[in-house]
DNA sequence: ACGACACGTGTGTCATGTCATCTGTTGGTC
DNA sequence: GACCAACAGATGACATGACACACGTGTCGT
């Protein structure tokens, strides 16, 4: 087997894992992985528009995550606004119940990732980090990614 | 954003890159990476039952690919044989057309592997393989791929 | 002002993935 | 031989992902 072959294939059962492991832990939540994102995303990024948080997701390339948000709508976690200059946008936030809501997320994904550091005891990532970003920085989710690291390369908040 | 969380967006943003990529390079042989994941298993480890291919399969984890079957035999991919001493087993194996269509599908994934090359260039894959698959032989879909590789390497340490 | 066009969003469709549950078959037990 | 637990596979339900296209809204050239 070829070696980006085996690394295709690594790539594919980690997130398979890591999705079923994070769905394992946000299901007492009422929420998937991907709704997780979005809450996430509209947390730390201010009022977006439907296309720009599209931008900044890395589970929805292609297109508008219209109906993703549409069940976080109808579970009154998102408010959906739409722009009063320009009707075409909307303006989504978070409700009090979805930023309640986000720091439960934020204590489910913690112990994933304690898990996964676990699994990784020992081992150095810096080098695995920087041949990822390689290959992802070139591809439109993996500038999504960019994007929300900061235009600054600023440090984040947990 | 913790080493271990960006490690998890990395990961998801390349495996959904690459499936936009593999699917695109696939749409005109008319299947889906998934459905050219099970002609490969297939083609490589002789009959099998619908329990052992799923056991080989990265793109399917917990349950029988029934449905993912479904569709190879309805295009005529896949044959789908009962075992004749226990009628609850099947026998599923390659079409002459499966066959054929296999040695299409390789040079579809040899496309993809020749972009993922040019993007790696220059980069040590090594380490990052060996950290990838400490993360992945954990999870049943690691095993998975640890199978393909070879039985002897199957069961490692745990 | 008007009409073509661009743009943001919504929707239809298809193929996964995942979980839970159902069905049919076999083997073991009495 | 009849019953029952275990097992392989099928199916229902739900939420993604991805693509194409429809719809409403604004912009711009004329």
């Amino acid at each position: 087997m070829k070696v980006v072959e085996e690394l295709r294939y690594l790539v594919l059962a980690i997130q398979r894992e890591g999705n079923r492991l994070l769905a394992a832990e946000l299901r007492p939540l009422g929420i998937t992985p991907s709704q997780a994102e979005v809450l996430r995303v509209l947390r730390d990024h201010g009022p977006l528009t439907l296309n720009a948080l599209g931008g900044l997701l890395v589970c929805e390339t292609g297109n508008s995550p219209s109906r993703l948000v549409d069940r976080l709508v109808a579970q009154g976690l998102v408010k959906r606004g739409i722009d009063k200059v320009d009707r075409r946008y909307l303006a989504l936030s978070l409700t009090p119940q979805g930023r309640a809501l986000h720091r439960r997320i934020i204590t489910a994904e913690n112990r994933l990732h304690r898990t996964m550091d676990d699994r990784l005891a020992g081992q150095a990532l810096d080098e695995t980090i920087s041949t990822l970003r390689s290959l992802a920085d070139a591809f439109p989710t993996g500038a999504a990614l960019a994007r929300r690291r900061g235009p600054a390369l600023a440090h984040q908040e947990n």
